[in-house]
DNA sequence: AAAACGGGGGC
DNA sequence: GCCCCAGTTTT
Protein backbone atom coordinates (compact mmCIF):
# COMPACT_ATOMS: atom_id res chain seq x y z
CA UNK A 1 0.00 0.00 0.00
CA UNK A 2 1.88 3.19 -0.35
CA UNK A 3 1.17 6.59 0.86
CA UNK A 4 -2.40 7.86 -1.25
CA UNK A 5 -3.63 4.15 -0.41
CA UNK A 6 -2.44 4.62 3.10
CA UNK A 7 -4.21 7.97 3.25
CA UNK A 8 -7.80 7.13 1.85
CA UNK A 9 -8.06 4.26 4.39
CA UNK A 10 -7.56 6.45 7.22
CA UNK A 11 -10.00 8.85 5.97
CA UNK A 12 -12.41 6.10 4.79
CA UNK A 13 -12.92 5.52 8.96
CA UNK A 14 -12.68 8.94 10.26
CA UNK A 15 -14.52 11.26 7.65
CA UNK A 16 -18.39 11.35 8.34
CA UNK A 17 -20.28 9.42 5.76
CA UNK A 18 -21.85 11.79 2.65
CA UNK A 19 -25.25 12.51 3.43
CA UNK A 20 -26.92 12.66 0.19
CA UNK A 21 -27.71 9.04 -0.49
CA UNK A 22 -29.91 9.19 -3.59
CA UNK A 23 -28.70 6.91 -6.77
CA UNK A 24 -31.53 7.88 -8.72
CA UNK A 25 -29.61 9.78 -11.65
CA UNK A 26 -32.49 12.50 -12.69
CA UNK A 27 -31.99 13.82 -8.97
CA UNK A 28 -28.57 13.28 -8.79
CA UNK A 29 -28.23 15.12 -12.18
CA UNK A 30 -30.89 18.35 -10.35
CA UNK A 31 -29.37 18.23 -7.63
CA UNK A 32 -25.77 18.30 -8.38
CA UNK A 33 -26.73 21.58 -10.51
CA UNK A 34 -28.27 23.06 -7.77
CA UNK A 35 -25.11 22.25 -5.72
CA UNK A 36 -23.17 24.26 -7.98
CA UNK A 37 -20.85 27.06 -6.46
CA UNK A 38 -23.38 26.51 -2.97
CA UNK A 39 -22.94 24.58 0.10
CA UNK A 40 -24.32 21.08 0.04
CA UNK A 41 -26.35 21.82 3.10
CA UNK A 42 -28.77 24.27 1.57
CA UNK A 43 -28.61 22.07 -1.75
CA UNK A 44 -30.28 18.82 -0.11
CA UNK A 45 -32.68 21.20 1.90
CA UNK A 46 -33.75 23.29 -1.25
CA UNK A 47 -33.24 19.78 -3.44
CA UNK A 48 -36.32 17.94 -1.24
CA UNK A 49 -38.59 20.63 -1.45
CA UNK A 50 -38.06 20.69 -5.37
CA UNK A 51 -38.53 16.77 -5.76
CA UNK A 52 -41.29 17.22 -3.51
CA UNK A 53 -43.63 19.69 -5.36
CA UNK A 54 -41.95 17.86 -8.55
CA UNK A 55 -41.43 14.65 -8.98
CA UNK A 56 -40.60 13.83 -11.72
CA UNK A 57 -38.82 15.18 -15.24
CA UNK A 58 -42.73 15.91 -16.73
CA UNK A 59 -43.83 17.41 -13.56
CA UNK A 60 -40.67 19.79 -13.86
CA UNK A 61 -40.57 20.29 -17.10
CA UNK A 62 -43.97 22.13 -16.90
CA UNK A 63 -43.12 24.01 -13.86
CA UNK A 64 -42.79 27.63 -13.90
CA UNK A 65 -39.68 28.82 -13.86
CA UNK A 66 -40.27 31.30 -11.52
CA UNK A 67 -41.58 28.80 -8.84
CA UNK A 68 -38.30 26.63 -9.55
CA UNK A 69 -36.40 29.75 -8.59
CA UNK A 70 -38.34 30.28 -5.51
CA UNK A 71 -37.80 26.91 -4.31
CA UNK A 72 -33.86 27.03 -4.90
CA UNK A 73 -33.29 30.87 -4.01
CA UNK A 74 -31.32 30.12 -0.74
CA UNK A 75 -28.43 28.14 -3.26
CA UNK A 76 -27.56 31.23 -5.13
CA UNK A 77 -27.92 31.86 -8.79
CA UNK A 78 -31.22 30.64 -8.85
CA UNK A 79 -32.63 32.34 -12.09
CA UNK A 80 -29.93 30.38 -14.61
CA UNK A 81 -30.29 27.14 -12.09
CA UNK A 82 -33.90 27.57 -12.85
CA UNK A 83 -33.76 27.43 -16.00
CA UNK A 84 -30.78 24.97 -16.69
CA UNK A 85 -33.10 22.64 -14.46
CA UNK A 86 -36.91 23.42 -16.38
CA UNK A 87 -35.12 22.83 -19.67
CA UNK A 88 -32.80 19.43 -18.93
CA UNK A 89 -35.75 18.47 -17.42
CA UNK A 90 -37.45 18.93 -20.99
CA UNK A 91 -34.79 17.45 -22.70
CA UNK A 92 -34.69 14.48 -20.30
CA UNK A 93 -38.01 13.60 -20.81
CA UNK A 94 -38.60 14.36 -24.47
CA UNK A 95 -35.41 13.31 -26.17
CA UNK A 96 -34.27 10.46 -23.49
CA UNK A 97 -37.80 9.10 -22.68
CA UNK A 98 -36.67 9.92 -18.61
CA UNK A 99 -33.92 7.93 -18.64
CA UNK A 100 -31.04 9.90 -18.13
CA UNK A 101 -28.15 9.56 -19.84
CA UNK A 102 -25.38 7.56 -19.12
CA UNK A 103 -22.31 8.90 -21.89
CA UNK A 104 -20.00 11.75 -20.77
CA UNK A 105 -20.65 13.50 -23.96
CA UNK A 106 -24.30 13.08 -24.10
CA UNK A 107 -24.60 14.55 -20.86
CA UNK A 108 -22.19 17.38 -21.42
CA UNK A 109 -24.86 18.04 -24.23
CA UNK A 110 -27.05 19.50 -21.35
CA UNK A 111 -27.42 22.51 -20.11
CA UNK A 112 -26.07 23.38 -16.63
CA UNK A 113 -23.71 20.02 -17.36
CA UNK A 114 -20.13 20.42 -16.89
CA UNK A 115 -17.44 17.86 -16.02
CA UNK A 116 -17.99 17.99 -12.19
CA UNK A 117 -21.81 17.27 -12.85
CA UNK A 118 -21.58 14.59 -15.73
CA UNK A 119 -19.12 12.71 -13.56
CA UNK A 120 -21.09 12.72 -10.41
CA UNK A 121 -23.84 11.11 -11.76
CA UNK A 122 -21.60 9.05 -13.51
CA UNK A 123 -20.20 7.76 -11.01
CA UNK A 124 -22.41 7.92 -8.48
CA UNK A 125 -25.21 6.50 -9.98
CA UNK A 126 -23.93 4.10 -12.85
CA UNK A 127 -20.67 2.84 -11.32
CA UNK A 128 -18.65 4.09 -14.25
CA UNK A 129 -14.74 4.95 -14.15
CA UNK A 130 -15.31 8.86 -13.35
CA UNK A 131 -13.40 11.27 -11.28
CA UNK A 132 -15.67 13.96 -10.37
CA UNK A 133 -13.31 16.93 -9.36
CA UNK A 134 -15.12 20.04 -7.50
CA UNK A 135 -12.84 22.42 -5.51
CA UNK A 136 -12.78 20.35 -2.88
CA UNK A 137 -11.49 17.13 -4.89
CA UNK A 138 -8.90 19.99 -6.16
CA UNK A 139 -7.22 21.72 -3.19
CA UNK A 140 -6.88 18.52 -1.23
CA UNK A 141 -5.37 16.73 -3.80
CA UNK A 142 -3.05 19.24 -4.14
CA UNK A 143 -2.82 19.76 -0.80
CA UNK A 144 -1.48 16.23 0.34
CA UNK A 145 0.87 16.38 -2.43
CA UNK A 146 -0.97 13.57 -4.71
CA UNK A 147 -0.54 16.04 -7.40
CA UNK A 148 0.49 19.55 -9.10
CA UNK A 149 -2.56 20.90 -10.90
CA UNK A 150 -4.12 23.96 -10.83
CA UNK A 151 -7.16 23.75 -13.64
CA UNK A 152 -9.86 21.11 -12.02
CA UNK A 153 -9.28 19.27 -16.06
CA UNK A 154 -5.68 18.81 -14.96
CA UNK A 155 -7.04 17.58 -11.63
CA UNK A 156 -8.84 14.84 -13.20
CA UNK A 157 -6.16 13.80 -15.47
CA UNK A 158 -3.40 13.61 -13.34
CA UNK A 159 -5.80 11.56 -10.56
CA UNK A 160 -6.55 9.34 -13.36
CA UNK A 161 -3.19 8.55 -13.62
CA UNK A 162 -2.08 8.27 -9.36
CA UNK A 163 -5.24 7.28 -8.37
CA UNK A 164 -6.07 3.92 -8.44
CA UNK A 165 -9.56 2.53 -10.05
CA UNK A 166 -11.32 1.38 -6.71
CA UNK A 167 -11.22 5.01 -5.48
CA UNK A 168 -12.27 6.44 -8.16
CA UNK A 169 -16.17 6.24 -7.12
CA UNK A 170 -16.07 7.57 -3.89
CA UNK A 171 -13.35 9.95 -4.00
CA UNK A 172 -15.71 13.20 -4.25
CA UNK A 173 -17.68 12.14 -1.24
CA UNK A 174 -14.80 11.09 0.59
CA UNK A 175 -13.15 14.49 0.09
CA UNK A 176 -16.01 16.73 0.36
CA UNK A 177 -16.65 15.61 3.54
CA UNK A 178 -13.03 15.83 4.40
CA UNK A 179 -12.94 19.13 3.42
CA UNK A 180 -15.85 20.36 5.24
CA UNK A 181 -14.96 18.94 8.17
CA UNK A 182 -11.11 19.45 8.48
CA UNK A 183 -9.30 20.17 4.94
CA UNK A 184 -11.30 23.32 4.82
CA UNK A 185 -10.20 25.85 2.16
CA UNK A 186 -9.50 28.86 5.20
CA UNK A 187 -7.68 27.58 8.27
CA UNK A 188 -7.69 23.85 7.84
CA UNK A 189 -7.55 22.18 11.51
CA UNK A 190 -4.32 20.50 10.80
CA UNK A 191 -3.71 19.78 14.26
CA UNK A 192 -6.53 17.30 14.34
CA UNK A 193 -6.04 16.08 10.93
CA UNK A 194 -5.60 12.28 10.88
CA UNK A 195 -3.84 12.37 7.75
CA UNK A 196 -1.39 15.26 8.50
CA UNK A 197 1.65 12.97 8.48
CA UNK A 198 1.31 11.92 4.99
CA UNK A 199 0.35 15.84 4.27
CA UNK A 200 2.91 17.79 1.96
CA UNK A 201 0.88 20.92 3.17
CA UNK A 202 1.67 20.03 6.71
CA UNK A 203 4.84 19.28 6.32
CA UNK A 204 6.07 23.06 5.03
CA UNK A 205 3.54 24.28 7.08
CA UNK A 206 5.45 22.80 9.92
CA UNK A 207 9.04 23.72 8.48
CA UNK A 208 7.95 27.15 8.28
CA UNK A 209 7.26 27.52 12.05
CA UNK A 210 3.26 27.83 11.87
CA UNK A 211 1.52 26.69 14.25
CA UNK A 212 -2.12 24.66 15.03
CA UNK A 213 -5.06 26.42 13.71
CA UNK A 214 -8.18 28.09 14.52
C1' DA B 1 -18.60 45.30 7.01
C1' DA B 2 -16.03 42.61 4.15
C1' DA B 3 -14.22 38.75 2.17
C1' DA B 4 -14.40 33.83 1.22
C1' DC B 5 -16.92 30.13 -0.63
C1' DG B 6 -18.31 27.03 -5.07
C1' DG B 7 -19.36 25.42 -11.71
C1' DG B 8 -20.71 26.50 -15.91
C1' DG B 9 -21.40 29.21 -19.94
C1' DG B 10 -20.99 33.22 -22.94
C1' DC B 11 -17.97 36.03 -25.00
C1' DG C 1 -8.75 33.36 -20.70
C1' DC C 2 -12.01 36.76 -18.45
C1' DC C 3 -16.17 37.81 -16.47
C1' DC C 4 -20.82 37.15 -14.94
C1' DC C 5 -24.32 34.90 -12.11
C1' DA C 6 -26.60 35.32 -5.95
C1' DG C 7 -26.89 33.42 -2.02
C1' DT C 8 -24.69 31.64 2.91
C1' DT C 9 -20.83 31.38 6.11
C1' DT C 10 -16.66 33.00 8.14
C1' DT C 11 -13.58 36.55 9.62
Amino acid sequence: MNEIEKTIEILRKSVPPHPYKSREPFRVLVATIISQRTKDEVTYTVAEKLFEKYPTPEKLMNADEKDIAALIYPAGFYQQKAKKIKEVARIIHEKYHNQVPDSLDELLTLPGVGRKTANIVLSRCYGKDAIAVDTHVHRISNRLGWINTKTPEETEKALREILPKRYWKDINELLVMFGRTICRPISPKCDICPVKKYCKYYREKKKEGWVGSA
